[in-house]
DNA sequence: AATCTGAGCTTTACCGGTTAACTGAGGACT
DNA sequence: AGTCCTCAGTTAACCGGTAAAGCTCAGATT
């Protein structure tokens, strides 16, 4: 049972087993070329020594590799802040893990940034595949990956995500229930806190709140992008409350801003939903521990994490995958929203 | 500007300046033995040629790598839910990314697997370090991953992490912080709601408390191990109020119970904090979102991850580390903790 | 009997780097 | 002039696997 410093290798099985190296790596493999008879003996052998192959060496010789990559493009602080990231990661982790798969996950600070690691990684053959997110309008990244050959899924709408096979919500289609929503409470002036301008996603949101905005002829409706934080949120509420035409309710693009607008309309004077409905987006556990409760559009991110991390799979094994939508986010009503002030209930 | 299918290789950057591979790898590896006209040449041609080294190829190679693991023995889903982990991680991603590292992470449903990916990764030079976390007391980790020669930082209190430098809160004397806020309150009826019984700062936890009510004289406590998750956290908590002898102040080990608690606490008819005071660990921003707030022991989360990773590094770069301990959480008393039922206020 | 076949291995050439050992030229020192 | 260094580089082995090509031999085919 001694720390014997030597590591154990391909060799060493194959001397063991009396056999060479190549059927150690045919028996393996579970490639034809070694009876079972040898086939068990060197398995045998490889257990009794410990040994397994060195992921290292086989991705340098063939290419093979069990590690998909995820790059995120976003402050560090952000991420342990948004419930989104983790709950989609675990997604992620949860096919992964079922095929023994790790995910290599990289912090960066700018997309070029990012392309350069994906290149990178993808020209040492470190990863198989990547997960590509946040995607902007003209995304650099789609014509600098596209033609690498880097087996990539999308998390974005198609109209973003160029060549890459995209798993999508139906972000449009979903604003529009919500504003109707509203709208059928009887609101009039119906505002939205959203997210980076330059987010593909937001901008998709935005143009889809207002063409709601003006089908329902409500007044002309304020949004506000902010950086996806509580102080942020915070602030956009506190901007859309103090203006003269307040809005009565308020579209939040994810779950932390709605809660920090919470108390910021609590903060004001004013009582949720009675003076002002308020409806976030993603719908995390937050929304569920609130006081009232958070109505809002929910999704099943971990699941939405889960597809995706199939989805690259599919891509791995050279399927043609054309991407595909999944279950456009639901509005969930809660403690939050009710009728416009002065309005009978319907 | 076409997409030649080709890779381009350190053998390319040679020839190209019309020098040996030896020669590219000794220039950009920063040793002696290239004249700085030479070196010069030799990254101009990789820029222009887009190459850098394989990390794959080094690896094997060289045994150098910038990549750290992280293996979570956690199921999936739960890890979405606790902001803990995400925040821990963004820490740890904070510092990697200064130096251009990249996580890498792995789910795993039991101790012998993580053991099994720690030794496959170490064994390969997948990695250059690895972090442990959630120790259980004698844990087989311990046995298994010393002698490995593996760097590695553990987070967990010495008396769990074996030869591996710990990075660790005193968490006893939080709990001792916890219960003495309480009893000052007048409460002489304190639970606590902990985490999985197997975990070593569990144990350390729960002993911690019983000591400290001992010594402070309160009625014997009640304490109950949980998974962590909202559901047994609210469970927990229905337990302990149906109780004839029930608490007037509960502590729980993490926040996501104590929301979940408030809520079971509110459905059961009793008012937070004035029939009953709820003391949150962790301090999420969940705590600042609730009505009441949560009075929570809280710490920095995401600068306890940066900790850990700095403290990887050192060990990495053959620094006899001892390991050290972060701030002690320490309370932050907000709505949800109040002088107990009947008591005149200190 | 000569040839073909295919199962079961072995050999050998990589993969893309690193590194120890070696070479050759120029300068300093004796 | 001869010896010794040092600098700047080259060569070749090696890291731990994979994979294509080659070899051997028993049994089937003609």
């Amino acid at each position: 049972m001694s720390a014997s410093t030597e590591r154990v290798t391909i060799k060493d099985v194959a001397a063991r087993a009396g056999v060479s190296k190549g059927a150690v790596s045919l028996a393996f493999n579970h490639k034809p070329g070694v009876s079972e008879a040898t086939r068990e003996r060197i398995f045998a052998v490889a257990r009794e020594l410990g040994w397994a192959p060195s992921s290292t060496a086989r991705s340098l010789s063939s290419q093979r590799v069990d590690i998909i990559g995820l790059v995120l493009c976003r402050p560090a602080r952000l991420l342990g802040l948004e419930p989104f990231y983790m709950d989609f990661v675990s997604g992620i982790e949860s096919i992964l893990a079922e095929r023994s798969c790790s995910l290599l996950l990289r912090l960066v600070r700018d997309l070029d940034e990012e392309i350069a690691v994906h290149r990178e990684w993808w020209r040492g053959r470190m990863i198989a595949g990547a997960i590509l997110v946040d995607f902007r309008e003209d995304d650099p990244r789609v014509p600098a990956l596209r033609g690498l050959g880097l087996p990539a899924v999308a998390v974005g709408h198609p109209s973003l995500t160029g060549p890459f096979p995209a798993v999508w919500t139906d972000d449009a289609s979903a604003v529009a229930e919500a504003v109707r929503y509203l709208a059928a409470l009887g609101h009039r002036r119906v505002a939205r806190v959203g997210g980076p301008a330059d987010l593909g996603h937001s901008a998709i949101r935005a143009r889809a709140f207002a063409d709601t905005v003006r089908e329902l002829g409500l007044k002309e409706a304020r949004q506000i992008a902010t950086g996806f934080d509580e102080k942020e949120g915070a602030r956009a509420t506190r901007t859309l409350l103090l203006a003269a035409d307040r809005p009565t309710a308020i579209v939040y693009d994810n779950d932390i801003m709605a809660v920090a607008g919470a108390g910021v309309a609590a903060e004001m004077g004013f009582t949720v939903p009675d003076d002002l409905s308020l409806l976030a987006w993603d719908d995390s556990q937050l929304c569920r521990i609130t006081h009232p409760t958070m109505s809002a559009m929910s999704h099943d991110v971990h699941h939405f994490g889960a597809e995706v991390a199939r989805v690259l799979f599919e891509v791995i094994g050279g399927a043609h995958t054309a991407g595909h939508q999944v279950p456009t986010p639901s509005l969930t009503p809660r403690g939050s929203t009710a009728p416009a002030p002065g309005t009978q209930s319907p």
